[in-house]
DNA sequence: AATGAATTGTACCAATTGGTACAAATCCGG
DNA sequence: CCGGATTTGTACCAATTGGTACAATTCATT
């Protein structure tokens, strides 16, 4: 096993453990991987690892989400894939975002270079891609706030009620409210 | 000191570092109540201090925020109101909500039903009041959605971005939302 | 097969954790 | 001012924490 597959593995340990909660006992129990592992790829311990772990699930989106946005020749279809692949990507909102959840905890200020780039990349990427569908850009930012906070707000509400139609609803409302009404 | 005037420190102190980053000694350093005395108010340990924490959040809740948009004569003053109240209880977004937090922690299934309950009365009660103010039903649930999801997520950006221009740009957003067009 | 490098398991460390026990202090009604 | 009950500080406990050291293993390359 080499780093970079670590990777995906803390990372749902994070999720469902948090940054304190998790353990390198846990880590261990949840991953099979050893102190000597994890210390050989992350030599200044838990901090790098989370660190690593947001800088994979950035590069994602980048990938997925952010790039397509900015750059696919047809930005409607973009945007409507975008809410496809978080759908996906959060399991109607039964996976948590560890960027959400790491804002909510403690561990905020160590990471909230990451977590704001992570939120900002997102609010201007889809921003961008609204203005370029035709929306003014007042209403374009607006609407990328309401669909990020959405989004966050859909996972929390779909965690407590141990129920995924909260989230696959919110979806659907705001892949609506982004499809602009052709006159 | 007595047991009910613990509350709302012990509510900053799992608001700041969460429930299992608030250890004994960071609840002492920062109320400066002793494990003499938490102990004999919460026999039970800290699940009992944040039991008790929860219970107490939720029956402000009940008092400021779900009992007049059940009873108002007027619904859509108390709609309104809730937006101010709301607005203040979370400072704009740089106070975070206790109950969004434990949600997307590794404290959720100790305080699931805690957590299921805040939202499903506030769904609830705001639905009801949509309902009285004219949407109809099916429209007075998915505001009601739009509108809690709304507000936890704004509070998520807000913490990322350290700017609450993003909460009051959502609570104005959600208020207007709200607002039945008059034919 | 030999080699050097990358990977991994294990024993160990000081510090901190949640919790207990209990004596001292404080409070309040008579 | 007295006396019982409530409240609090402190010493202590076993268990767990993140981290280190290092020898043993595994791996690719020749």
């Amino acid at each position: 096993m080499e780093r970079e597959d670590t990777l995906p593995l803390l990372g749902e340990v994070f999720r469902e453990f948090g940054f304190e909660g998790a353990s390198l006992s846990i880590i261990h129990k949840q991953t099979g991987i050893g102190r000597g592992s994890l210390y050989h790829f992350f030599p200044s311990g838990k901090e790098e690892m989370a660190a690593a772990v947001l800088s994979n699930i950035d590069a994602w989106f980048g990938r997925e989400v952010f790039k397509p946005l900015a750059e696919s020749a047809e930005p409607e279809v973009a945007i409507d894939q975008m809410f496809t692949s978080v759908d996906a990507y959060f399991r109607s909102g039964k996976r948590i975002c560890l960027v959400g959840a790491f804002a909510l905890s403690d561990t905020r200020d160590r990471f909230a270079v990451a977590l704001s780039t992570y939120f900002r990349r997102w609010l201007d990427a889809l921003a961008a891609a609204l203005c370029r569908v035709g929306f003014a850009p007042d209403r374009a930012c607006s609407l990328a706030e309401e669909v990020v906070t959405g989004i966050q707000g859909a996972i929390i509400l779909t965690r407590t009620q141990q129920d995924s139609v909260f989230f696959e609803r919110s979806i659907e409302r705001l892949r609506a409210a982004t499809r602009i009404e052709k006159t």
